[in-house]
DNA sequence: CCCGTGATGTCAGTTCCTGCCATCACCGTA
DNA sequence: TACGGTGATGGCAGGAACTGACATCACGGG
């Protein structure tokens, strides 16, 4: 067995995620999981670019899910055309993964720095991917990148309440909810923000970096 | 020379962002780094925890300062809030940071894709702790993350237009109007985007990741 | 003048990741 | 059947990012 068994990045994905939540993700190396999997540490980087990347190759997936929905989708507004597109995506993602196994891979990820890292890393290239989606639907570069923006963040929402609600709620349905909070947020919010009109206040910054 | 001169972090900061614009992140080894400020690679990784993080130890001042504006501004809503802690935030970064020193190192960061990762995991960062001072300012915290998020995906886009505009506006006028973009962006869309009510499409995810 | 404290240097070791080459299974073809 | 091509794999060497342990040096106080 091993060498020429079938399916080789799928071993490796399902030998990481249990290892990793088994016992941590920093005290497993990658020799572990390729063991596990019954293959070399050389053989796990012909398939994945890094130790990380092997909890994340859906991201492309979902990627062309919803950059697909969004240059489908009836020509609304740009805002309305992200959500629908993400909206295409939440369906997608809730059927392939299912809710539970969601939980144990959040779970996973928000526990170890360096994997939420890679997590807003997926974050920032899928809001890039709807906003040039938006763009190659004649919407300006600068208003596309906002409206994905806002987009993405909605359905992070969503996706939070999902995978910590009680489960009587898809996320789809969550997604419609944020949605609605989206509206009622900015609607109460002051259309200005008092721009602090005086010098620049004496913090203590040093080098600041945004 | 070397041994206890002054500002050693200071110093290994500059040498990290010459030799990084001079021969790209990639191609500068962290002894580089330390020679060129005079000093050894152990010491390096005493005054920062690894390699990205020399140019970004300026996020924990930001996340600071807009904390403490949020937990200061008169009560009104949670994003109206949210939105007037980033305000003052940007003043602080304008002044301490400067437009030419920002495209610099924004040229760097975004060409490189650990740097860009590093500065997703920082805005993560600042969004959590925007929406933990809207918490303690009793936003439920749902709303409070969401109401984060959209402020500082507001906040992005005023930087995006910031360092790639003619710098004839500065980064607290393009907050100004980003703020008014978001609020055209979400009356003009459709209350709520249909939500694809047949079957999970069949679309080719395998372990499809958020 | 000596000693404690703190920043630094040196060294060894682990892990992540990469380039190079040999090996093995399968597949088509003579 | 025998043979060569193709593609996935294993093994090895090595670089670079970190980390722990210990020695060393400058400075300030007694």
């Amino acid at each position: 067995m091993g060498r020429w068994a079938d399916d080789a990045p799928g071993r490796l994905r399902a030998a990481a995620l249990d290892l990793f939540s088994e016992r941590g993700y920093e005290a497993t190396t990658v020799a572990d999981v390729a063991a596990r999997a019954g293959l070399s540490e050389r053989t796990f980087f012909r398939h994945f670019p890094d130790k990380r990347e092997v909890l994340f190759d859906g991201s492309r997936a979902l990627e062309a899910e919803v950059t697909a929905a969004v240059g489908a989708c009836g020509a609304s507004s740009a805002l309305g055309a992200a959500l629908t597109g993400l909206a295409a995506g939440a369906t997608a993602l809730e059927g392939a993964v299912g809710l539970e196994r969601a939980r144990v891979r959040a779970r996973l990820v928000t526990s170890t720095a360096e994997l939420r890292e890679r997590e807003q890393m997926k974050r920032a290239e899928l809001s890039d991917a709807v906003a040039r989606s938006l763009a190659a639907r004649g919407c300006p570069p600068g208003e596309a990148a906002l409206a994905a923006g806002l987009a993405v963040v909605t359905f992070e929402s969503a996706f939070a309440a999902w995978v910590g609600g009680d489960g009587t709620r898809g996320l789809a349905e969550e997604l419609v909810r944020a949605t609605g909070a989206l509206a009622a947020l900015v609607a109460t919010a002051t259309p200005a923000p008092p721009p602090e009109p005086g010098p620049a206040p004496p913090g203590p910054l040093g080098t600041m970096a945004p």
